[in-house]
DNA sequence: GCAAAATACATAGCTATACAATGTATCTAG
DNA sequence: CTAGATACATTGTATAGCTATGTATTTTGC
């Protein structure tokens, strides 16, 4: 097997996944950015880096689909915490609805 | 909604996953690039830029995981057929398995 | 007590891929 | 005979993930 292709493939893979992963993770609570990759490393076993992590979620506060707010700990480092707007979550349906299809396309081709 | 993100987002999920699923299309049978895009338009609704598709098949034919051959038609353009290699069956059967975990991780999340 | 690792944020530069635009050539239908 | 479908291909652009790097604080191991 060609294995520096599948790791560039995974990769890959990740673009528009992870943003979706992340919207959904964040419809159910609020997480702060180190929080996310965490919660998400142990539930899925994706990895993200914190170099993909931040950018991203700039991107999402940009694009109006998230917003933050910054939390001062008892001790330690200010956390700034992420919530889906109004806009996230209705954009978040329609990209549910995307995924859905893809997936069921996906399994016939691959069964 | 945030319709221009929900475009992009939408090309940006297809990096990586056209390439799985166009290697899984090929698991069953050799096909030439414009049938693959039919192929693909009509089992699962997604479109396929051609100045997608050629450059793709090209990289898969780099990396050795498809080969093809020239075939002449009786009347009209001469059709490139591709195909697996063995390399290209033993790299889909990991990237598979990847899938899969992927999957069912989202699965758990967006429930 | 001090060094290493973990926590928590962030950015710059690199790379890979999808897509629009464009081009060539042949065949078919109105 | 012309528009659209068939069939290949390339160039340039934008996007997003990753590595490397940086700052700062706190905890853990020796």
């Amino acid at each position: 097997m060609n294995e520096t292709f599948v790791t560039n493939w995974k990769s890959q893979v990740k673009k528009g996944t992870l943003t979706f992963i992340i919207l959904n993770v964040l419809k159910e609570n609020e997480y702060y950015g180190y929080e996310l990759i965490e919660q998400i490393k142990q539930h899925t076993e994706i990895e993200i880096a914190e170099g993909t992590l931040y950018p991203l979620m700039n991107r999402l506060k940009t694009e109006n689909l998230v917003d933050s707010k910054w939390v001062e700990q008892e001790t330690g480092i200010p956390r700034k915490y992420y919530a889906l707007t109004p806009t996230g979550i209705k954009t978040l349906v329609h990209m549910n609805e995307y995924w859905k299809n893809l997936e069921s396309a996906i399994q016939k081709i691959i069964k």
